[in-house]
DNA sequence: TAGCTGTAGGTTTTT
DNA sequence: CCTACAGCTA
């Protein structure tokens, strides 16, 4: 019919014209899915249904962005609310804060808040924690909360031995954080999921102003999540939920697979629109992931296919260990880029653990490679940038107990344990926060002379910066910073060796908030900042602007695609994980999480895993995962290490000519042979992954391939692989024992040691403060020259 | 009370 | 490997 139809297949036009019922998408993976919810939202304002009336839940902010812009496109500038759960709560409850308890200016505790308040709960409770953890009583709340288990319900039906525990904590917890002004993550979706329920008039005024309710990943939704959807769509069932249960991936934090599977139960005369038609990956990688999930007992049957062109094989490649493994994958987004038809932009190298993605980044740092780690706390974690954060969450909220407890010796003025410990009493006893404890200092007996002067000066601190609450972000955080003379006190608390700066950080920190203020000129941003930082995920970290590769975990990958793939450490006790190898249903869920970092390939992918593992500093024998044995090895391209060869590191180095051709010179090539055939290998040298003449070119369809250069010349070939990683163009002769060089990030350095040939030319270099060991070839270094 | 040092213990995924 | 914290000294 209209423009924002008619590129649609016929599957994807029926869900986009469906606009009132409930609608259930089940959408593979690569699917269209954001296509058609996007082509949805247009065709309903397009059909008169206003702005306002729509709410577009995701669960991270990249998604939701990601929805935004593309929204926008169709039909621009729409008022329509497209953001995460969580921030849609949080919204809501800012409304309705009193009805729960709670001021409109109430704080969000982060996981690391929460855990401080949790020690502190655990301790007023007076439980003995001899058979548990902080952790594992934590864990047991958020799961009540998931579940919208009340502390008294709780503690009327634990019955394992740990929840009892967690029962007697959950309501003195609960109290603290009422005290103070604040809820934790679990407690945005709870409490607004509590308010819907025991407030009908509510519910029904906001199921009346929000007619049309749309539902992404709807996998993932956990009992609180579905009760907060259900309770907006009694009066107006006009809810549209997208989904695959196949890449249902946070069974761990509550989600509950049975809110889609039952969907249809829940929702009478439901449509159901089933997209399985795959417009992202090549007919090879979609094979391997359709093998893998049939593995799965839980599941809908559901027929993955694709009419896009046939392309590469899957590699399945076998590493020595995993530093091997690093430097191999180094190696090949290397070779695939100076190949000529890749950038890094087109890489990703999904994990299981966010820590396995360290040695990865040596070994591209090494070479020269930009990359990104997608881990957006890290920068909010840091100590300096969390020490602002706590003085701005305390001015926002007075009553922030766990802020003023980071805060209020920091920098250091005298006021410590036994200080802190007596106006904690003094704030338990009289369910006061602890900053107004602080302010009645003069009337706890317990506190010295000393105390309550240095007490008193915070106090006065405090309410200096409290005249400063309702200026510019920027402003706020400067005062702040020159008031507690935040600058001097990090120089004089940093290590000399540090790698990261402090006050670089800092400055960043102030950039984000003058960014800030330009977004929001109008409003008092210090709440709307705070909560701001307080809902940023891993995921949102991820830029696909900046052309790098990107490194993360599988789960933060959901929901992205990209050209080339790499899985690794595909291994027993990683993926499947060790605490989710025992049960069935954890079991099926580490199955669904490779079969997302599968299907996020487009062209090539490469599964990998390695037969030693380090793991907390030592290396341990790993065996493979289980799941492999569950692809079509004869499908794909197996490469497997022959173990006797590997000592012979430097002795194969001799072997190739001393030029590059390993990447380009069929002659030095292991042919693959056909598919299927187990390819044994010496060690970790650079091969081609398949004979390229016998595969289609899939970067160039309509240019034929040239055939390979017979041998090029190293410097040639440098060059374009400089070009590629922008870095210097210097011969590799030039560099010589005792060469001064300098590096962009270690500064300058002297050559100490050369090993190495062609691209594993390498140079171990002697900075100012470390030393360190490049390939030559991509290392972001230049010769000085003297 | 500050700040250092050594050690013991724990290791998934994230809003 | 990394962090949290106990125990020490000034």
């Amino acid at each position: 019919m209209d423009a924002i139809t008619k590129d649609l297949t016929a599957a994807q036009a029926e869900a986009v014209q469906h606009i009132d019922g409930p609608l259930l998408i089940i959408a593979g993976p690569g699917s269209g899915k954001t296509r058609v919810v996007t082509h949805r939202i247009a065709h309903m304002l397009h059909s008169g249904i206003r702005p306002w009336q729509i709410a577009a839940l995701t669960f991270t902010n990249k998604a939701a962005d990601e929805m935004r812009m593309r929204v926008n496109l169709l039909a621009p500038n729409q008022p329509v609310w497209m953001g995460t759960f969580h921030r849609f709560c949080a919204q809501q409850l800012r409304r309705y804060a009193s009805m729960i308890g709670l001021s409109e200016n109430y704080s969000i505790y982060d996981t690391s808040d929460s855990k401080a308040a949790m020690k502190r709960a655990i301790a007023a409770a007076g439980v003995s924690t001899s058979h548990t953890s902080p952790e594992a009583i934590a864990a047991a709340i958020s799961n009540a909360k998931n579940r919208l288990i009340t502390p008294e319900i709780m503690s009327q039906q634990s019955s394992r031995a740990g929840d009892t525990i967690a029962a007697k904590v959950y309501p003195v917890y609960q109290q603290q954080l009422l005290t103070a002004n604040a809820v934790d993550f679990d407690d945005l979706l709870f409490h607004f999921a509590r308010l819907l329920r025991e407030n009908p008039e509510v519910r029904s005024n906001l199921d009346e102003k929000l007619k049309y309710i749309m539902v992404d990943e709807y996998q993932d939704t956990n009992l609180a999540q579905y009760a907060i959807v259900r309770a907006l769509s009694v009066d107006h069932p006009n809810l549209a939920v997208t989904g695959d249960p196949d890449q249902s991936v946070y069974g761990w934090r509550g989600a509950d697979l049975n809110n889609i599977l039952d969907f249809e139960k829940d929702y009478p005369n439901v449509k159901t629109v089933r997209l399985e038609q795959n417009y992202r990956s090549t007919p090879e990688i979609l094979r391997v992931a359709d093998q893998l999930i049939r593995h799965n007992r839980r599941r809908k049957q559901k027929n993955l296919f694709t009419d896009n062109p046939t392309g590469e094989a899957v590699v399945l490649r076998q590493f020595e260990d995993g530093y091997k493994e690093a430097d191999g994958i180094a190696d090949e987004i290397a070779s695939q880029m100076i190949a000529g038809n890749a950038e890094p932009r087109d890489f990703a190298i999904m994990c299981r653990m966010n820590a396995l993605t360290r040695s990865i980044e040596h070994s591209l740092r090494n070479r020269g490679i930009p990359y990104q780690i997608v881990n957006g706390l890290e920068f909010y974690q840091r100590k300096e940038i969390k020490d602002l954060l706590a003085y701005l969450h305390l001015i926002n909220n007075p009553a922030h107990d766990v802020a003023l407890q980071r805060v209020i010796n920091t920098p250091t003025r005298g006021i410590g344990a036994k200080t802190l410990e007596r106006l904690q009493n003094f704030a338990d006893a009289h369910r006061i926060p602890m900053l107004e404890a602080a302010r009645r200092a003069s009337e706890i007996d317990s506190l010295s002379k000393r105390a309550k002067t240095l007490v008193g000066t915070f106090i006065k601190l405090y309410d200096r910066l409290s005249i400063k609450a309702t200026a510019t972000l920027e402003d706020l955080l400067r005062y702040l910073i020159e008031e507690i003379q935040f600058v001097p006190y990090l120089e004089r608390t940093t290590p000399e060796q540090q790698d990261n700066n402090p006050i670089a950080n800092v400055d960043e920190f102030i950039s984000a908030a003058v960014e800030f203020d330009q977004m929001h000129p109008e409003d008092g941003s210090l709440e709307a900042f705070l909560e701001q930082v307080a809902l940023v995920s891993d995921t949102d970290a991820f830029e696909d602007s900046n052309n790098r590769v990107t490194l993360m975990t599988m789960h933060a990958a959901k929901g992205l695609e990209f050209p080339r793939v790499f899985v690794i450490a595909v291994e027993d006790n990683l993926l499947p994980h060790r605490r989710s190898k025992d049960d069935e249903t954890q079991l099926e869920e580490e199955r669904r999480l490779f079969f997302v970092g599968i299907t996020r390939a487009e062209k090539w992918l490469q599964i990998s895993y390695a037969k030693l593992r380090s793991f907390r500093g030592e290396n341990q024998p790993a065996i493979p995962s289980m799941f492999l044995g569950e692809l079509p090895r004869d499908e794909m391209q197996v490469i497997e290490v022959k173990g006797q060869r590997d000592f012979f590191d430097d002795a194969y180095d001799d072997e190739y000519p001393d030029s590059w051709d390993l990447v380009q010179e069929p002659a030095a090539v292991t042919d693959s042979g056909p598919a299927g055939q187990t390819d044994v290998l010496d060690g970790p040298r650079i091969i081609p992954m398949t004979d390229q003449s016998a595969i289609p070119d899939l970067y160039h369809d309509d240019v034929p391939q040239p055939k390979k250069k017979a041998k090029v010349s190293i410097q040639a070939e440098l060059k374009t692989a400089s070009d590629l990683l922008q870095s210097g163009t210097t011969p590799l002769g030039a560099y010589r024992e005792g060469s001064t060089v300098r590096h962009a990030e270690y500064g300058e350095g002297t050559i100490v040691a050369l090993t190495g040939k062609g691209p594993k030319r390498t140079a171990k270099i002697q900075f100012e403060e470390t030393e360190e060991t490049f390939r030559l070839a991509f290392a972001k270094i230049e010769l000085v020259e003297r």
